[in-house]
DNA sequence: GTTCCGCATGAATCGATAG
DNA sequence: ACTATCGATTCATGCGGAA
């Protein structure tokens, strides 16, 4: 079968409108955050942020299957020695306008920005907001097992037998019963912080969403030839992983630059593909 | 010089109101989190929390000087498949009583129990969430500063034989001077996510507040002598942590049990400063 | 071919300086 | 007073040239 990817140059508000209600299964985007990239998106003020999202994410809600998720990689900056409360007031919002606030994933940023400052340390993480439509949706849970390594030998190592025992005698049958499962295998749920580095590519231009940030989220709520919505695409990053993963895809960017990038991406791809076809 | 640890049985709310005015410099607390200890906090129903919240959170203000902060310990539970937003909620709530919302602080437990549903990961953090009276208020970074990775490595590795001997000896007092700069270097300031476990190793009672929490943040928001205060002390640990770091402290309680704990920890600690005299 | 080292570079933040 | 711009700052990462 073959895979759509289909890159839009235009503001996500308009072009969303496009696109047919309960087409997708998964939104997973980056939007500019409040300030920042100022010559590109215009600058966002940071009190202005949840006015100028609710217009998008509405669109978001009606493109988006019931079963779908939408995942919000944001992080508040500071203002005046403050954490600015535009992102946990979109949350507000956004429950307003329709969505569930499933869950927060969290962004532990291996490799932070340095510096030093009288009052505060360096910010070393993001937030990765899951909503939904709907209390069930699709979640393919072991296509993102990692391997055990690490974390069998520090957790489950150090369960003492007494430990064991205590917690299989609490829980009835259930505990103890999984402990010695979990020894057996190689693979491990992860949990809901992705400790990962960005990528500090020395290219043409830079990479704050880096390429294992959706190829996870893609992987986990969506199949094969399902539909993955990037409505700031950039330079397409959600699209190539989409593309190589065999997902069908949908991107938008409003600033030219990018938007050739990111075909150049998609078409140097499928070159690749016919060559080795 | 003395250092004072009060115990007090009953509910903050009430007890605080005999603390004087800008007495104390740090208050590091984890307060029973909605619909838990329902016995004993009358299970505060997440839609009630803020309200449950905020006249406790308006003595604190009272009582914290202004060079002062307030580390509050937290995490929102699931209800029906989402995250509820109390905690969101209260940090709006508290920025309108007055409060400046300094810094989110992420704990990323190292370990945490392995378990598997349907539509959910281990939930693998907490929020820290730090707020001040004042944009200038006391830190002292270099309390908490950590050994230093591969910064260090990697320098240190740069550093040739020669080098160091040449180095030695224009400085002219033998090894001193130079090494020990290389030692402070040897250390650097930590980032805003504490990557830690949490204690499952002893006692009669699961902590859910390890000892390395509070010492954390009392090292970096006290000096000695400096007064702390924890206004859901539970079996004292916030106490016990100030009382060995020299620092006065005041912990509220409202179960009879855990403060009778409380109370032999620090009877204990006590007993043994002056068998150590 | 390898490994190793140098170096540019970030969704950052503060404070000072300038309009 | 309020905003815009700029320099300085205790990092991990990947690339490219050197050995």
């Amino acid at each position: 079968m073959n895979i759509a990817t289909n890159l839009i140059l235009g503001d996500c508000k308009e072009e969303l409108k496009a696109l047919d209600d309960n087409s997708i299964d998964l939104i997973v985007t980056s939007p500019p955050y409040a300030d920042s990239r100022s010559k590109t998106y215009g600058g966002i003020k940071p009190d202005k942020y949840v006015e100028w999202f609710l217009p998008i994410s509405k669109e978001l809600h009606r493109v988006l299957k019931p079963v779908g998720t939408f995942i919000l990689n944001i992080k508040e900056k500071v203002v005046k020695g403050e954490r600015h409360t535009y992102v946990i007031e979109l949350i507000l919002a956004l429950r307003k306008q329709g969505w569930l606030w499933t869950e927060e994933f969290m962004w532990h940023k291996k490799n932070s920005y340095p510096g030093k400052w009288p009052n505060r340390f360096r910010d070393s993480w993001e937030r990765l907001l899951q909503f939904n439509i709907n209390r069930k949706f699709n979640m393919y849970q072991e296509e993102v097992m990692v391997p055990m390594g690490d974390w069998a030998k520090g957790r489950l190592k150090n369960l003492s037998e007494t430990d064991k025992i205590r917690d299989t005698s609490k829980v009835g049958s259930g505990f103890g019963k999984n402990v010695s499962n979990w020894l057996t295998r190689d693979k491990a749920y992860p949990t809901n912080v992705l400790h990962k580095a960005t990528e500090c590519n020395n290219k043409s231009h830079s990479a704050a969403f880096p390429e294992w940030l959706p190829e996870w989220f893609i992987k986990l709520f969506t199949q094969k030839n399902d539909w993955v919505l990037d409505p700031f695409s950039g330079s397409g990053t959600t699209l190539h992983v989409a593309q190589r993963l065999r997902r069908n895809s949908v991107g938008i960017e409003i600033l030219p630059k990018y938007h050739m990038i990111a075909k150049e991406r998609v078409k140097l791809h499928q070159r690749q593909l016919l060559m080795a076809a």
